[in-house]
Formats: structure tokens, C-alpha cells, sequence
DNA sequence: GCCAACGTTGGC
DNA sequence: GCCAACGTTGGC
């Protein structure tokens, strides 16, 4: 039994990168710019230092999970709204009272097959998956079957 | 680059 | 509170 939950992040490469993040100080970087609802309410209520995450390059050529993030401090206000010189900035969420949450990650590894999202929907078991039924959202829960499934297909031993 | 799907906004 | 218009996401 774990003591951690499992999640998918999206992210288009061209924006941030798996590389990106592996790049970054500390191999760690913020979560922040997420506008969606139901996406802010995983970042703000649920996802905590410890989660796993995979890894999603969006909006290109072909899709795929790509590797592994870990989350190494949980759900806190995302400033990136309160600034009106960047590009997330949101007038409506005020310090008091944010309206935008975000979360940081730290890069674990790569995976050595990624895995295609044509490759997940071949597989009965993932028919489930957010990814395969909410195609826009881009923070989203996957159950621990889910996940091993992911990693066996990617070629990652049992964590 | 196209465009369908979908979340959000705003007029009524 | 409805719903048309709009903007964005993301697969293809």
C-alpha cells in the first residue's frame, strides 16, 4: 500500500519539456499557469509533496508519456496571476484570495519506451483514463493500475 | 494548419 | 439560468 497518490500532467514540448524540466536548478520547476477549474482543484485540494506524476507531451506529432515527475511541495497560491506582466496573469485572484493554485515538480527520470497515447488506447484496461475521455484536461488523477500498467508498457520495473 | 470538442463568458 | 458566441486545447 502507498502512501502516495498518482497523477498525468500535460505539457506541449515546445512550451515546456521533459528535458525542460531535467534542466531546470534542482531538476524542479513550478507548476503554475493552470486555468482550469477541475485541474486547479487537484492542484489546490489533493495532489501532495510525494505524488507521482507522469509526464505527457501534448500537441504534437505523437503523444506520449514520456517520464516521471515527483511532487515536492503540494498545492499552494499560483502568483503567476497576480502579475500583470505575465503572460497567466488573472485580475480575479487576488493574494487574499487566490483563485489559482499550482504545485512544484522535480524530474525523476525518462522513461525508456515512451508511451504513445495511440499505444494507451489500444488497452482495454486504460479505456478509463482521463487522458482517453477528458482530452483537455491537462491535470488529471490515474489509479495505481493505471500507473504500473503505463510503466510495464514503457519498460520500467514494478515500483 | 485544421478543426472538433469543450470550458468559459456574458447578454438577455 | 439559459445558451450562443468565443477562445483554447490538442489530436490528427
Amino acid at each position: 500500500m502507498s502512501n502516495h497518490n498518482y497523477w498525468l500532467f500535460k505539457s506541449e514540448p515546445s512550451s515546456f519539456s521533459l528535458d525542460d524540466l531535467k534542466n531546470r536548478p534542482d531538476a524542479t520547476e513550478h507548476w503554475d499557469g493552470v486555468r482550469n477549474y477541475q485541474a486547479r482543484n487537484f492542484l489546490r485540494d489533493q495532489i501532495k509533496e510525494g505524488d507521482q506524476v507522469l509526464f505527457y507531451h501534448s500537441n504534437i506529432a505523437e503523444p506520449a508519456v514520456v517520464g516521471i515527475a515527483e511532487v515536492v511541495k503540494g498545492g499552494y497560491p499560483d502568483w503567476t496571476a497576480f502579475d500583470p506582466g505575465n503572460p497567466h496573469f488573472d485580475p480575479r485572484s487576488a493574494p487574499e484570495k487566490p483563485t489559482w493554485y499550482m504545485v512544484d515538480v522535480r524530474f525523476v527520470r525518462e522513461l525508456p519506451r515512451p508511451v504513445t497515447l495511440s499505444q494507451l488506447k489500444t488497452i482495454p484496461e486504460l479505456a478509463g483514463m482521463a487522458l482517453l475521455n477528458r482530452s483537455r484536461l491537462s491535470v488529471q488523477p490515474v489509479r495505481e493500475e493505471e500507473w504500473a500498467e503505463i510503466l510495464r508498457l514503457a519498460g520500467v520495473d514494478g515500483t
